[in-house]
DNA sequence: CTTATGTCAGTCCAACTGACATTG
DNA sequence: CCAATGTCAGTTAGACTGACATAA
């Protein structure tokens, strides 16, 4: 169906709309607004000397107290090989502290600095007003009813996808 | 996003929560969720020998018919460069034809096969059933909600996109 | 002259994997 | 010996840029 005679000749023009097809599937949508809002956060956290993992372990930290490296990284989703990388940045802005654990010489733990404190509290400002302009067509109502579509689904998908492969014994 | 099989690294006993902090913020879980989409997606895709820009020019030449490269680059938010490989791999797959445009010789016109046809109406079924899984815990109500949702988002973010994909000719 | 088109060669970045030494 | 930790060196995929020849 939909020969469209064609003609490719027509300039610059109407031609630049998406199929409904595409459109209305939940997946394209779900990337075209992740990928706006990851813009968003990035670009602006970026304007503050910050990027979106320096907030999920800042916060993290604040939240449920120091912890290793290896924690942090379960607790924020950062795979510990890159949390390194994270921590050091960090560091060198005096938000974190990274000190040995004496009890389990494995172990660094990792501190939030009354620095790190300040950074936070500014960096959720930032946060707030970003996620402002995100959600700036919806009313307070359809914010909290987007949220929580988004948790239930997530909910859902990352209880299925944590218990089902056996971290350890799995690989070589 | 990106498709990586399900391996383990992260996941394992009790401190695996996310600060609420991390966990309401929409920015977060939209990552979340679309990532999780974009697997399910893809490697769904995969296993019929399909990737998603496949069905996005497919889709939008079944709707809109045929057209040049860059059109097509338009329609799906496939940047024209790499368009080039996109239509190459189809191509192969028989699924769609590429001809010089006899009115403009800088042009291709790319066509919808038969077998291109009908491997979009695959395609249809096997993105159904994925949706399927990826809204399961939604009631269908809910998810009409979150695909209008969604959609008023993106169309208020693409409609103010001085850098969208595409952007028409912005850019020197 | 300016713009559009198809193509190619790259860059950049983030997610991800593998391995390794050290410690438990 | 097995498992976890911190670290590093890599791969990979995908978005994105720049440039170029050809044609309009």
């Amino acid at each position: 169906m939909t020969s469209r005679s064609e003609s490719a000749d027509m300039p610059h023009d109407g031609e630049t709309k998406t199929p409904e097809r595409l459109r209305g599937r939940a997946s394209r949508l779900l990337a075209g607004v992740a990928a706006r809002a990851d813009r968003l956060m990035t670009e602006g956290l970026a304007q503050v000397d910050a990027r979106k993992w320096h907030y999920a372990v800042l916060a993290s930290l604040e939240e449920f107290g120091p912890g290793s490296q290896a924690t942090l990284s379960r607790r924020t989703g950062i795979y510990r090989s890159d949390m390194v990388g994270v921590l050091n940045e960090l560091a060198e802005r005096g938000l974190v502290e990274r000190m040995p654990d004496p009890d389990d010489r494995r172990r660094n733990v990792i501190t939030i600095t009354a620095q790190g404190r300040r950074s936070l509290r500014r960096l959720d400002k930032v946060l707030d007003d970003l996620h402002e302009e995100l959600l700036a067509p919806l009313t307070p109502a359809e914010r909290d009813q987007f949220v929580h579509l988004l948790t239930r689904l997530l909910d859902h998908h990352t209880q299925r996808a944590a218990d089902s492969p056996i971290s350890s014994s799995s690989r070589p």
